[in-house]
This record gives C-alpha cells, sequence and structure tokens, in this order.
DNA sequence: CACCAGGGTACCT
DNA sequence: AGGTACCATGGT
C-alpha cells in the first residue's frame, strides 16, 4: 500500500534545475518565491533544487512519482552523455559553462505546439504566447490555497474546435493556421503522436515535417525534447551561430555541408551537445561582453 | 527606431 | 542547389 503525498525529493546530482528550465526547451516554468512553478501532465507542480536532489510539491495528492521522475529524467547519469562530446574546444567550454544543464523528457503534443510557435520569436515572446493561449484554451487546475491560478495545456482536440481567429488573439499571428491545422491533425487521428515512439528517427522526422510549418529544425526539436532521440540536431540563429563562430570562422559552409558536419561530429548524444553549444552562446551574449578576441580564439578546426 | 527573434514556405535564378 | 521576401508581433 502506498501512501499519498503532496511532497517528495527525487534524489539527483548534477543536476542544474534553474538552466534546464530556462534554456529554452519548456517555456512555461516561472520562478516564485525561490522556486519553479509549472505543469506536468495536467497538473501543478512546485521544484526547488535541494543538497540531496530536486525536491517537489504538488496540489493533489501522489501515490507514486515516476511521472515527474521522468520528466526531469534525474535517473540519467550525466557523465557517460558529457564524456561522449567531441573533446574539442568549443564543447569543452560548453561543458565548463553549463555543467548540470539537462534534457527534459516532455508530452510530444505539447512541446510540437510549443515549438510550432516558436519560429522567429524570442523565448521570452514564446512564454507569453504560450500563456496566453493556456489561459484561454485549457482546463484551471487545482493550485494551494492563495496561489495564482494554472492552466493545463490545451488538447489538441480543444484547439481543433477553435477559430484561427481565436488563436489569433493570443497573438501568434502567421502561425495560427500552421497550430490549427496540426491541432485537426492530432486530434484526427491523422497523426498517432503516441506511434511516433516505435519508429526509427528518420520515419519520425519524416512525418513530423509534413505538418504545416513544421520544417527540420522545429521536427528535431521535438525528437529531442519529446521523444528522447539524442541524435535529433536542432539546428536554430543561436546554434547556427556557434557552428560558424566556433566551428567554420573561416568559411562559409553550404547547409549540406553543415548537415553531414553535425551529425558525424557530436556522436550518439549530439542533441545533447547541441543544448549545451546553445545555452552557452546565449548566456554568454548578455552578461558582459568580453572582447571579440576572446570568441575568436582558435578552436579545432575539424577536418573535411 | 532599426534590427532581430530556438523557421517555414513559395518562388526566384 | 542556393538566395530572397514574406508571414505577425514585440523585445532589445
Amino acid at each position: 500500500m502506498h501512501r499519498s503525498a503532496l511532497q517528495t525529493v527525487l534524489p539527483a546530482r548534477d543536476y542544474d534545475l534553474a538552466a534546464t528550465l530556462t534554456s529554452g526547451q519548456a517555456f512555461r516554468w516561472e520562478f516564485r518565491e525561490g522556486c519553479w512553478d509549472g505543469v506536468i501532465d495536467g497538473q501543478w507542480v512546485r521544484l526547488q533544487r535541494r543538497a540531496r536532489g530536486i525536491a517537489a510539491q504538488t496540489a493533489l495528492p501522489q501515490t507514486g512519482w515516476g511521472w515527474l521522475a521522468q520528466y526531469l529524467q534525474t535517473d540519467l547519469d550525466l557523465d557517460p552523455v558529457l564524456l561522449s562530446f567531441p573533446a574539442d574546444e568549443p564543447m569543452q567550454a560548453s561543458v565548463a559553462a553549463c555543467r548540470g544543464l539537462r534534457l527534459l523528457r516532455q508530452d510530444p503534443w505539447e512541446c510540437l505546439a510549443s515549438f510550432l510557435l516558436s519560429s522567429s520569436k524570442q523565448i521570452v515572446q514564446i512564454r507569453q504566447i504560450i500563456g496566453s493561449l493556456c489561459a484561454r484554451f485549457g482546463t484551471p487546475l487545482t493550485t494551494p490555497p492563495g496561489h495564482a491560478p494554472a492552466y493545463s495545456f490545451p488538447a489538441a482536440e480543444r484547439l481543433a474546435g477553435a477559430s484561427e481567429a481565436e488563436l489569433r488573439a493570443c497573438k501568434m499571428g502567421f502561425r495560427a493556421p500552421n497550430l490549427l491545422a496540426t491541432a485537426r491533425q492530432v486530434a484526427g487521428r491523422q497523426l498517432d503522436l503516441h506511434g511516433l515512439y516505435h519508429c526509427p528517427v528518420e520515419e519520425a522526422r519524416r512525418r513530423l515535417t509534413q505538418l504545416p510549418g513544421v520544417g527540420p529544425k522545429i521536427a528535431n526539436c521535438v525528437l529531442l525534447f519529446a521523444y528522447g532521440f539524442q541524435q535529433a540536431f536542432p539546428v536554430d540563429v543561436w546554434v547556427m551561430k556557434a557552428l560558424r563562430q566556433l566551428y567554420f570562422p573561416q568559411r562559409r559552409p553550404s547547409p549540406a555541408c553543415l548537415r553531414h558536419f553535425v551529425q558525424t561530429h557530436f556522436g550518439a548524444n549530439a542533441g545533447y551537445a547541441q543544448q549545451y553549444l546553445f545555452h552557452y552562446m546565449r548566456t554568454r551574449g548578455r552578461r558582459g561582453r568580453e572582447d571579440r578576441s576572446e570568441q575568436r580564439s582558435t578552436p579545432a578546426l575539424p577536418a573535411l
């Protein structure tokens, strides 16, 4: 017999909770009163880093915490992953700067819909759009007494029944028709998101990119952040900047060349490596501008 | 106030 | 294959 509980501590080491929750893979976590408030599987959750692990609090009694360990991937040993990265200077600098950064394992629909809304948007804006979408179309969740209201991420069926104008009211602009059409395909079972768990990565990517507004970048984000395909390597403007500055400072490689490079150079955990590069570049820019000579320090150029 | 943002697409040469 | 305008909106 399990006793139900409202809180626990998941054992975890080598886990930078703040970096993980703010590194542009999930968009709904908010820092309040020294804790991280969010929603997982339609349930309000509050997290806090502790010495031995990650403390979690819910508003409803739990009989188990496997769903949370799965989302946070606390059982993953980070050391082999970091050791599998290439031993070049950019990767070592990224690991030194972001050690403890993790990949989450998110719900496929929320992840797909979120990154559909991410195109050509800053992370702060993506968060605002998604927050508005959840408040308008999600269902209110139980929260602790006196706490701000929280909402579930709206199901595909719910968005499929909305109008494009209603979606545009959430300030998503030209992304609205893509989200609507995708929601209808998912709700109508023309695409079985759960079935992608059993597909080879190429097949899963092929099916995702058939959705309107889903190209290689967004598909790779979903493959990596929801399905756990750790070789999936999303290339956005930041990662592109990292690749060009750190690996190809003198020439301009073609897209095909770049694709081949990222698939062969970063190994079996290329997607993980990509997240370190992404977070490293992003946190490098905002705080303190070191002089240009630092980022021009010669990396080990890949032979090609 | 230009410029750009975890892109994709249609259309051009 | 490789370039470009455009999509809507707001942060920096």
